[in-house]
Order: C-alpha cells, then structure tokens, then sequence
DNA sequence: ATGCTGACTTTTG
DNA sequence: ACAAAAGCCAGCA
C-alpha cells in the first residue's frame, strides 16, 4: 500500500475523540479503503509510540478488544477515559464513534 | 509467481 | 452465545 494510504489512516485514527472507540473495518471504510480492516491492525502493530496515536480506541467489529499481549493495557487506558470496558468488550452503542450521535444532545 | 501470516470480519453449524 | 470455517487482502520471504 501507498504512504497516502498508511497516512490517510493514521489521521483517521488520531481523530477519534475521546472517550468513544472505533472499529478495524470502520476505520478502512472511512479511509475509502474497504474490507482492509487487517491493513488497519497492521498499521497499528507496525506504529510505535512514536507516532502517538490513540490505538487503545481501536477495537473489533464486535466491540471486544483485540486478543494480544497487552490487551490488558488497552482496558485499563480506556476505562481511564471513562469508557465501559466490561468482560473485554465495550458496548459500541454507546462508545461507538458515530458523528450523528455526536451532534444530538441525547 | 507462490505460500504463509495476521491488533480482521462474516458466515455456518 | 460460542467455535470453526471461510473469506479477505497487504506485506513479506
């Protein structure tokens, strides 16, 4: 893939706000990349700290948290922005990122 | 080109 | 709800 693409992507990421979490193939769709969720997991295994992106806002279609070492670590960090991480899965219709919702006043 | 890998997803059973 | 299988696609040896 192109660096347009890995870069498209990473700013993708960076602009999930706080406190809501989005999904691998969520992220490729809105980057017009569609059905590369995997793209997406790589970018984000191959990113350092470096590149300061909120990884830990990432998860999987099904709203769980993607099993590897240092899983862990991704509760913990989201649950310290006050989003639910219960029996490792976050509940996406509430901590989905969804613009729609962002603009209602629930 | 070929075959395998994987922070994935969807379909099946 | 859970597990297995199948589908998927870029990257790499």
């Amino acid at each position: 893939m192109n660096d347009d693409a890995v870069n498209t992507i990473k700013w993708i990421i960076e602009s999930i706000p706080y406190g809501r979490v989005a999904t691998y193939s969520q992220i490729a769709e809105l980057a017009g990349l569609p059905r590369r969720a995997r793209f997406v997991a790589r970018i984000l295994s191959d990113s350092d700290d470096s590149d300061a992106l909120p990884w830990h806002r990432v998860v999987r279609a099904d709203g769980r948290i993607a099993p590897r070492p240092g899983a862990d670590k991704q509760a913990t960090r989201l649950r310290r922005e006050r989003v639910d991480v219960i029996d490792g899965r976050i509940d996406l219709k509430r901590y989905g990122w969804n613009d729609d919702r962002d603009m209602l006043t629930e």
